[in-house]
DNA sequence: CTCAGATATATCGCCTACCGATATATAAAA
DNA sequence: TTTTATATATCGGTAGGCGATATATCTGAG
C-alpha cells in the first residue's frame, strides 16, 4: 500500500484545483492563504502557491471571482468572492466532475479488485 | 446543466488516463486501438491516439506493462499485459485516487449544493 | 528587544501530459 | 476501386503545476 508519489499525485488532481478553489469560495469571501489551508484540511491536498495564485489570477481573468484588497483585522489581504459566472462555473464543473468520476470508478474498482484477487504471475 | 468544453473536460482527466489503461489491462492482453475503445465505453472518456501510443510507451520504459507484437487472426497488434509492477502500480494508485477523489468529493459536493439553493448576487 | 517562524502575496523558468495534425499501412465495406 | 475503419507512431504546441526565490508583515519565544 505504497500510495503515490508526490508528481503523480500531483498530475492526478491536475484540472480540478479550479473546481476545489471555487468550491471553497462557495461559504463566503477568502483570501489566498486562507484557501490553500482550507482547501487542504478540506480534501489532503496542498495547493502550492507557485499554483495558487497564478490560479487566482486566471480564475479573475476569466471573471469567476471578484478581488478586493481590504483589512478587517489590521492587515491588508486580497479577498476573493464568487462572481455569478462564477458560481455558473462550479455547477457545471462540479456535476461534470461528480459524473466523470463515477464513470472512471466504475472502471477502476473492479479491475482494482481484480489484480487484488486474481495477481496474474509476471 | 451546460456541462463543460472539450479542454476543461480534459483537464478533469489529465493525470488519470494512466490508471484507466492499467486497469483495463487488468482484465487480460489488449492492444492499443482496443484499449482506446474500452475506456471510451466504460469510462466516457476519449483517450485521443496522440495522448494513447506515447502513454503507452512510458508504461512499457516504467516496466509496469509488456508489449509484444502478435497475430492472433492475420492482423499484427502490439499486445500489452500488466507487469507485476503493473499490478502493483494499478493497486496503489487506484486505491490512492478513489481516497483522493472521496475527499474531493466531501469539498466539492457540498459547494454544490449551496451555490444551488443559495446563489448569491454579483 | 530581537530573532525566528508563520503569515501573505507574487513572479519566473522548468517540466511534461495531453492534444491536433500528420503519416503510414492493412483490412473491410461500399 | 475507392472509401472507411482499424492500427500504430511521431512531432510541435499549449498550458497547468511546481520549485525557487523575493518581499513584507505579524506573532511569539527567549
Amino acid at each position: 500500500m505504497t500510495g503515490l508519489n508526490d508528481k503523480s499525485r500531483r498530475d492526478l488532481f491536475r484540472g480540478s484545483l479550479d473546481v476545489m478553489v471555487l468550491a471553497v469560495l462557495a461559504d463566503g469571501k477568502q483570501y489566498g492563504y486562507s484557501i490553500q489551508k482550507r482547501v487542504k484540511e478540506a480534501s489532503g491536498q496542498m495547493i502550492k502557491a507557485g499554483s495558487l495564485y497564478p490560479l487566482l489570477h486566471r480564475l479573475e481573468a476569466d471573471g469567476l471571482v471578484k478581488a478586493t484588497w481590504e483589512s478587517d483585522t489590521g492587515r491588508e489581504r486580497k479577498w476573493y468572492t464568487l462572481t455569478a459566472a462564477g458560481q455558473r462555473q462550479l455547477k457545471a464543473t462540479a456535476a461534470d466532475w461528480q459524473a466523470a468520476f463515477a464513470r472512471m470508478s466504475a472502471l477502476v474498482l473492479p479491475a482494482l479488485r481484480q489484480v487484488t484477487h486474481h495477481p496474474a504471475a509476471d
